[in-house]
DNA sequence: TTACGTCCACTTTTT
DNA sequence: GTGGACGTAA
């Protein structure tokens, strides 16, 4: 690994903290790998350093890296996203962290746990006031980001004015019975994993140093999007390990999960004595990318002091692409995919990124005509498929009986049984034993050899491996599943099954598989057969990645910045998430547009707007509506009519 | 209490 | 195309 002069500094650091400012593409991470390489060299146990990332593609990204460089000791070096590594950290002491018999659940169940809290707060809605009640996806976004935040949920509610007192007083009632069920039925979400984590060594002093202890190197990736509770778990952890941080302020993308990117400018004050490093050549882009990234943040009313100059040098200028509307966007992408592939560029050098995991849905449709291999990143998983969380909730319930969520689900799969039903049998089964006992209560319940006690007693008699409970579960459920799913494509939905069977088989027990899984879902659609493929990713799940030819798909009105966003802190947001797209590419960068868009709501402008004309070579699509269709029908020898469109 | 039809909004970003 | 909220019939 070849490392310039200011990266080779930074990665001999002798001191204590120390943080890396870093731009975009002037190798941030390989100077965070380089750093683990020279700790090792020096000495330092791989057991001792834990490295840090945003993401599960991150992880992936920085383990493979460092295999490269290193080899197998990889294996044996913590990487993980804060809430891999904190799980990790509490399994050293199960005991101390409480942590012997829990459930991880997702921001579904954590939806799902809110909603039944809700009907109990409020359970005979007499008309307005409970009409007045959120609904439960914003309840948990609040309690999420004041949890990330760490401010005490009703002061963060109290600063945003949108309640009176009763209203809030609701809320407030809401949250606590939510917290209680949560405790009864051991569930751990996403962010107890961190708050558990941080109070427990924070507080104990004694649990604090034997963990601590371990460790003498901590790498953080991506520091500018670390969340107050994380510094939290930071703050601890250097007590008595050193932090090696980078990060770009610029590249700020995760506000909405509690990060403070200004938290990178008060580093200094924060982590007193640490030592600050810069790296501002960038490796990976052409000038005339970086002078389109640059002109972005120079028309920011915030100073980012950011001016990248291409190492690289020169090459061509930026497109932007006028289409009529996003249909004709996805295939002129398409289109110009295969024109390269056939000029012998591989599908994986270019990369497809969208704003929205929605906003993806022309480009795919657009590739799976062409014929273009893809790999979709974000969006839904297979963890999120509701025949999926239909076989998982039986595992659930049988590897936790106060596990409320997953009885729901699984016994209102039975005919005949309604909320009601199945509300008062959670309670029983909550209080049985074992799951024999569950099962044999159910059978009492509703003496039916088809019924809800077959599958957990069918379960119970497959134990010999983790697959083969799997495989169990599904059998179990077959029938059942084929009868809800018999119009909704129960063929393909039950190789999503199959797949699931094949993956249980690399877990040791049904725990982990069942935890593992919550964690770090597999999506359908990277189980991709093909090794070279396009990649369709979300900006925010592309950071820290980069490609020869990067295509912006809607770079629009609505997009950039995206209609949600209320405040100037959040447009302003929206500018490094552009920010951060733009960065992307080595050598093309393709900007998408359908001048027509209109927003219905929020900001009725694209930063892009302005872009001036020098900047990039505008391209008027030829793909109008009309030649789009037969270019799209043309592929199949169909030509349909075009009023079919939509 | 459950089942089912219909209307509705909804699709930011991740762990 | 999905899932929730709501009304109504059995």
């Amino acid at each position: 690994m070849l490392l310039n002069e200011s990266q080779q500094r930074a990665v001999a650091h002798d001191g204590k903290h120390a943080l890396v400012l870093a731009g975009a593409g002037t190798g941030k991470t390989a100077t965070l790998i380089a750093r683990a390489v020279e700790l090792l060299r020096r000495g330092v146990r791989p057991d001792q350093i834990i490295l840090v990332t945003f993401t599960r593609r991150a992880t992936r990204e920085l383990r493979e890296r460092l295999t490269v460089e290193v080899g197998e000791v990889a294996e044996r070096l913590r990487v993980g996203t804060f809430h891999r590594i904190c799980l990790d950290l509490m399994r050293l002491e199960p005991d101390a962290f409480d942590l012997r018999s829990y459930t991880i659940i997702d921001e579904d169940d954590r939806e799902q746990l809110m909603r039944l809290a809700r009907g109990r707060v409020l359970p005979n809605d007499d008309g307005d006031r409970g009409s007045t009640l959120p609904k439960a996806s914003q309840l948990v976004t609040w309690l999420s980001y004041a949890r990330n935040a760490n401010i005490p949920v009703q002061q963060y509610l109290e600063s945003q004015k949108i309640f009176d007192e009763q209203q809030l007083a609701n809320v407030l009632a809401v949250y606590g019975t939510y917290e209680e069920r949560k405790t009864s039925a051991k569930y751990l979400d996403f962010d107890d994993i961190l708050r558990r984590c941080a109070t427990i060594l924070i507080s104990q002093r004694a649990v604090r140093e034997r963990i601590v202890g371990r460790i003498l190197h901590v790498l953080v990736d991506e520091i500018q999007d670390t969340s107050t509770l994380q510094w939290q778990l930071l703050h601890a952890l250097r007590q008595k390990a050193t932090l090696f941080c980078v990060g770009d302020d610029a590249q700020s993308i995760y506000a909405f999960r509690g990060a403070d990117f200004k938290t990178v400018h008060s580093f200094a004050e924060r982590v007193k004595g640490a030592d600050i490093y810069y790296l501002t050549q960038n490796y990976r882009s052409t000038q005339e990318v970086l002078d389109v990234s640059n002109w972005l943040l120079a028309e920011s009313p915030l100073k980012y002091n950011k001016e990248l100059q291409a190492i690289r040098g020169h090459g061509s200028k930026p497109l932007l692409v006028e289409c009529d509307d996003d249909l004709a966007q996805g295939l002129w992408v398409a289109g110009d995919m295969d024109r390269r592939h056939a000029a012998g560029a591989p599908w994986q050098s270019m990369v497809v990124l969208v704003r929205t995991a929605f906003s993806a849905r022309t480009v795919e449709t657009a590739c799976i005509e062409r014929g273009i291999p893809y790999v979709f990143v974000g969006g839904t998983s297979l963890l999120k498929a509701s025949h999926v969380r239909d076989v998982l909730a039986l595992l659930r319930v049988a590897l936790n009986l106060n596990d409320e969520v997953a009885w729901m689900r699984y016994l209102t799969l039975w005919k005949g049984v309604g909320d009601r039903t199945a509300e008062r049998w959670v309670q029983q089964v909550g209080a049985c034993e074992s799951l024999q006992q569950a099962a044999e209560f159910l059978y009492r319940a509703k003496p039916d050899p088809k019924g809800p006690a077959m599958p957990l007693l069918h379960l119970l008699a497959h134990t010999t491996s983790t697959a083969d409970q799997v495989a169990a579960a599904v059998q179990a459920l077959d029938p059942l599943l084929a009868t809800k799913y018999q119009y909704e494509q129960w063929e393909q939905r039950k190789k999503d099954l199959e797949l699931l069977i094949r993956i249980a088989n690399r877990f040791g027990t049904l725990a982990t598989f069942v935890e593992e899984f919550v964690l770090d879902p597999l999506h359908a659609t990277q189980v991709s057969p093909q090794d070279d493929a396009v990649t369709v990713s979300t900006v925010h799940a592309a950071k820290g990645t980069e490609a020869d030819v990067v295509y912006l798909a809607r770079a629009d009105v609505g997009q950039y910045p995206h209609s949600h966003a209320r405040d100037e802190d959040e447009i302003e947001e929206e500018r490094r998430v552009l920010y951060v797209a733009l960065t992307r590419a080595r050598d093309e960068l393709i900007l998408m547009r359908s001048p027509e868009h209109i927003a219905s709501w929020g900001a009725q402008y694209c930063f892009l707007d302005t872009l001036r004309a020098g900047l990039v070579t505008v391209v008027e699509s030829g793909s109008r509506r009309r030649e789009a269709w037969q270019i799209l029908s043309s592929l199949d020898g169909v030509v349909p009519d075009i009023d079919d469109m939509d």
